[in-house]
DNA sequence: GGCCAACCATACAGTAGTGTATGGAGGCGG
DNA sequence: CCGCCTCCATACACTACTGTATGGTTGGCC
């Protein structure tokens, strides 16, 4: 039989001594395969490591996927789509001005734990996106898209087309380096950079 | 039963077409075990693919080196050596004119085959410093030394140590990026881009 | 021509992972 | 209380890879 669409975590009846677990969502194996992903690689998210990891065997897992294909399917949309809702969040909420978007998205790497572990998520499944073409496919969307808004602001802040195209791969380019090479300079030598980023690229061109 | 040992073709030497390979050299593996690497990632380059890949068997390998471990270590000292080579090229052949020695680094990712598949060797590295310390090491350093170059150039230029510094990560920023991302854009867009970075880098802010 | 060292093949034992088939405990509606 | 459905455990057959031990061929050297 095929496993429910949506698994709802359902409530145990009163405290029992004996802490009875829950059924496991298919999130909680997407979720522990994201936590293997980051930490060793895609190659080392295998389905028995992922139930010693949730305690339990992996009959378990064949009943709630198909595969190990199956799973890796589905660890790349959940981030697709935590992706792009973040950056329809960021379109949504999105200052009128211009300059308060580029601050924006500049300071993204100075923003906590949370932007920290999604940049390590990042890495990982671009490294996974060197061989594998459906996770190529998740990435570039996702950079053609954020690539996009960026040249958006660009454009609001008074750059021609093709310069604000330019811009924006520019400054992606240095937004994800700040994560790619994160162990380069100290704390302050990067916010200084991230100032200095800040200028320059709203400082106009010559002629 | 012993049917499968029938005699090879024993061709004598002397202007042999081929039949008698030569000895394989510790580079062999390593250059094959890079191939490897680049297409498949680290957790690929396992020996007995290698051995199938160069027409031997795994004893040949263990004969050459201790054991994998070995031979990755080998691998990764060597892209170091070659990184640092062609760096040291790079600062003895410099231009005395830090404008060429800018438009020169720019240009890096236009330059034919093999700096492209350096480019995809690079990654691949990348990829695995991810989660190992020996190639993170390696990767550190390697970024280290061009970052400092990259500085240099700046400083030549004209601009103060922290700004020069600054610029020199945007600018390694752009050049890494421009082979992680190297699907967004077309090939005009690109030199486009790759104009404008020439022309923003040399730029100096206001006040 | 005999011997040694370099180089590789073969065989063996062991670990780690995959997917399938089947069984079993618990909750829930009839 | 019964049987069904959900969720997981267990057992099985299979493939892939590691490292070691040992033996077989070459070619150079005295």
């Amino acid at each position: 039989m095929s496993p429910a669409t949506a698994a709802k975590p359902r409530r145990r009846a009163r405290a029992a001594p004996e802490p009875l677990k829950p059924p496991l969502t298919p999130e909680a194996w997407i979720d522990a395969a994201t936590e293997v992903l980051v930490d060793r690689g895609i190659d080392h998210v295998r389905v028995d490591i992922l139930a010693g990891e949730l305690k339990v065997t992996r009959g378990s897992f064949y009943w709630h996927f198909r595969d190990r294909e199956d799973l890796l399917r589905r660890v790349l949309q959940a981030w697709s789509e935590r992706a792009t809702e973040q950056l329809t969040r960021r379109l949504a909420g999105a200052s009128s001005d211009p300059r308060a978007q580029l601050r924006d998205v500049i300071s993204l790497p100075f923003r906590g734990r949370s932007a920290a572990r999604a940049a390590r998520i990042e890495l990982a499944i671009r490294a996974w996106a060197r061989r594998d073409e459906m996770a190529r496919q998740a990435v570039d969307a996702a950079d053609a898209s954020r690539l996009g808004y960026h040249e958006q602001v660009f454009a609001a802040l008074g750059f021609a087309r093709s310069e604000a195209r330019c811009r924006a791969f520019l400054l992606y380019s240095y937004e994800v380096s700040e994560s790619l090479l994160h162990r380069q300079g100290t704390a302050s030598q990067r916010e200084e950079r991230s100032r200095f980023v800040e200028r320059l690229m709203q400082q106009a061109l010559p002629r």
